[in-house]
DNA sequence: TAGATTGTTAATCGATTAACAATC
DNA sequence: TAGATTGTTAATCGATTAACAATC
């Protein structure tokens, strides 16, 4: 059954909430509660969860762990997924650092750049390795998914040689709209969208 | 007369584009270009078009600086926006730079973080203040929009604070669904939730 | 003119909401 | 039990798509 993009949005936020629940230590939530928690409505968290085939009880609700392991398993969460970087610069090195920050399960297992300055060092302890061997990374190690931060006049080059190598999945923080087959996901980040977005609904109606 | 946030997301994204077909010396773009430069189907960049009032023709399409300007006037996209950031952190830091790059119209005026080693500091040309002072600073200078890249455990109290001020619009890099009253407009650009959909929709369906 | 493109109305599709029976 | 909550079906709402007349 093919899930709507939103939804998926929705359970990876809800997955979050319950997370930061058992870490608190509950062991049962009501939909009002992660509806709040994660600001939609109950109804709609209730019609999510009915994707992932999950039965909460009308006495207790839901139990906090059961239910963050299922939606897991339904998202198919992998136990550690490896990612690649390309491009380190001040953007780069912020989310290399970010990322072992937030999620111990995705982790970035190597940085690329064309800068000689940078091959070759670490930085938040991940190696950088020239632009020239991606490819063969790639391919060497079954990368599937890559973070694109270069700058914007070289993004369209690298995105078609990291889909060539066999990338499948694109994190794009170039404000760069990519061209790539219709098979590879893009998922666009673009920083400076957000915020004209925010100024839009700030002024305008 | 009400936008779907998604119809606004695609507008922005035409506006970009046909800047750069401006700045690449092209005169007129018809739908299709338009349509495959951002990677929406022709007849959606027509239909969304309907609501700027803009009229192309036939013969020639879109003039490429007229519609530019039209988007632009639609959206109230002004000359200039003042914007805060909040976490000079390695993420916070680097947005202070990627800004500049990308956008003249929006700038970042005033940076402010609790790590009294920063304060004072200047980082890619913004000044940074102490947290303290955010709440005058906001007032005296009218800001509508918030860049929020403190550490997840302060983000909601950072949030309240600064929506207290008069605070209208937050983009929030955190992880963290901020609780604000709902006249705020919120643009989550949740990093790990980016790669997590990324993750899902390449090893699942 | 003929052919391609625009602008707009109508049709479709799908997501969200509402309603409510089942459950504890 | 009574009351609250869940799970699910049906209704609504709105966005996207299709169709096509108007235009250059």
């Amino acid at each position: 059954m093919k899930i709507a993009e939103n939804t998926i949005n929705r359970l990876i936020v809800y997955k979050k909430e319950l997370n930061r629940l058992a870490t608190d230590g509950l062991s049962n939530v009501y939909s009002h509660k992660l509806a709040h928690l994660s600001g939609f409505p109950s109804h709609l968290v209730r019609r999510d969860l009915m994707n992932v085939g999950y039965n909460g009880s009308p006495a207790h609700g839901y139990n906090v762990t059961e239910l963050e392991k299922c939606i897991a398993d339904f998202l198919c969460t992998p136990e550690s997924v490896r990612v690649i970087l390309v491009g380190v610069g001040n953007l780069g090195r912020a989310i290399l650092d970010y990322c072992q920050q937030q999620n111990p399960k995705i982790s970035i297992v190597a940085a690329f750049d064309k800068d000689k300055n940078k091959v070759n060092k670490v930085y938040h302890s991940i190696y950088t390795f020239h632009i020239d061997s991606v490819k063969n990374y790639i391919k060497e190690n079954n990368i599937d998914v890559a973070i694109i931060t270069v700058p914007a006049a070289e993004a369209q080059e690298i995105a078609s040689a990291l889909v060539e190598s066999g990338i499948k999945g694109i994190v794009n923080f170039t404000p760069v709209r990519l061209q790539v087959p219709a098979e590879v996901y893009i998922e666009n980040l673009d920083m400076m969208l957000g915020l004209e977005k925010v100024v839009y609904f700030v002024n305008g109606d």
